[in-house]
DNA sequence: TGACGGTATGTCTGTTCTGACATACTCTTG
DNA sequence: CAAGAGTATGTCAGAACAGACATACCGTCA
């Protein structure tokens, strides 16, 4: 990982390894957090897209506003879970949902 | 959904919807399982197709032989995130990833 | 049959994530 | 410059999830 991404992850609040890490699981350990930052764009994006606010979200996920705008912020305390879940409730399909994923390499 | 699956999944300790449900929910809710189950059985396809037991599995990924059964078991005490990282730490691609859950529909 | 390798299941304790709330920030619009 | 709508950020108590351990359940092979 180059150390300009790793500043910008770590600024929002990543722990990107640590001391005590395999090798092994670093490289898979990029593309999860990639993933979860692919999908909190997909979510805003599809948020606005719809026009809704962020209240009115939350209370179709039974969900809080500040949920989701950690949600769409892909603040580390937001599990992929919830992501995928509130994805799902705003109408996204299984094949979009994919799509966001084989796409997630490409994460600014 | 039909009667049928539903029963097949509450049998697996999943809770489907209840008493004060969106109605929306639900839909997204099947979907959400589903995607789950899909993984699962990728995971156990992988492992074993590599050849290598749960308990190695688990060392691998700094978890528990245990946790390895309840994942591929479907056992809704596993969240999407540990899937997740278990199949990218097993060396599953991200496009692999995604046609998992592109194809999520299809779980029996 | 017994022993063994692998897998499944149940339960414990501690960590992580959740919704909720308060509050601060940022735009508009009047 | 208010006032209001929308969004961001920090915190907390409770819920959900984690790894770990014990133990039960297979197969298979001697």
């Amino acid at each position: 990982m180059r150390a300009s991404k790793q500043r910008k992850l770590t600024a929002k609040g990543w722990k990107i390894g640590d001391a005590k890490d395999f090798m092994a699981l670093s490289a898979s350990e990029e593309a999860y957090i990639k993933i979860r930052l692919k999908l909190a764009d997909g979510l805003k994006a599809r948020r606005s897209s719809r026009g809704i606010t962020q209240t009115e979200l939350a209370s179709a996920l039974r969900s809080s506003q500040s949920r989701v705008a950690k949600m769409e912020a892909g603040d580390p305390t937001v599990s992929l879970d919830l992501l995928v879940r509130s994805l799902l409730a705003l109408g996204t399909s299984n094949r979009e949902l994919a799509a966001m994923i084989a796409h997630s390499l490409r994460v600014t």
